[in-house]
DNA sequence: TTTACTTATCGTATAAATACGATATACGTT
DNA sequence: AACGTATATCGTATTTATACGATAAGTAAA
């Protein structure tokens, strides 16, 4: 965006964005799913699972991180990360209550 | 992107995303929702509504169009605009399998 | 027809996202 | 200590997204 006007939303609307932003990349959802099925969940495995370079997996990791979806630690010579399920309900529930209220509201539709 | 590879990536992987890229700017929230509880749905009243200009925020409508979210009909001097909620039920399915389907993955996670 | 109004599109500028190679860093192993 | 491995980060290039003003195109009204 040329100047940055989220800040003149509203905070749910952004909340929501912001969370619809980390699963805007199929690498970014092939990651989650991922961390939530494999018991082994550092970088390297990822970089398998992906067509990607390792630098750019981690980028997205980064990103995965920022949004506090994704937790990484430090396992000897490598990272292990996994998902912080209480940020991912949390958004979760973001999302099951917007789609809802979209849902109620639609018989007073227009078209 | 530098080349674009999401074509390598699973099919349902690239739905999910699409649909989280259209929610993935708060102007573009807003308008669903606005869409959602105004009858009248012209493009002026949507204007109104946010801190946009008038042609950024044609230019958000455009994208929701583009993936099917919402319809258009021109109406005299102005355009109608509409949820298509077929395609928005079909996405929201598509994100409310994905999530259960995580959920159900949680337990055997290693963090 | 002329005027006013609404909206889509064009042109353009800037920021953010995406991707990779190269490298630094940190750890384990020998 | 030296080496190998794994990963984060830096630098950079390219594409996409975002934003606006200006304008075109179309409709209604005068």
């Amino acid at each position: 965006m040329a100047l940055a006007r989220t800040e003149e939303f509203k905070r749910k609307e952004i909340d929501l964005a912001d969370f619809a932003k980390a699963l805007a990349h199929p690498a970014r959802v092939a990651i989650l799913k991922t961390l939530a099925e494999k018991k082994e969940c550092n970088c390297g495995d990822l970089v398998l699972d992906l067509p990607l370079a390792q630098s750019t997996v981690s980028q997205h990791l980064k990103a995965l991180k920022d949004i506090g979806l994704v937790q990484g630690t430090i396992d000897g010579p490598r990272s292990r990360y996994c998902i912080d399920w209480k940020v991912f309900e949390r958004y979760q529930r973001y999302l099951g209550d917007w789609t809802s209220k979209m849902m109620e509201l639609k018989q007073d539709n227009c078209c």
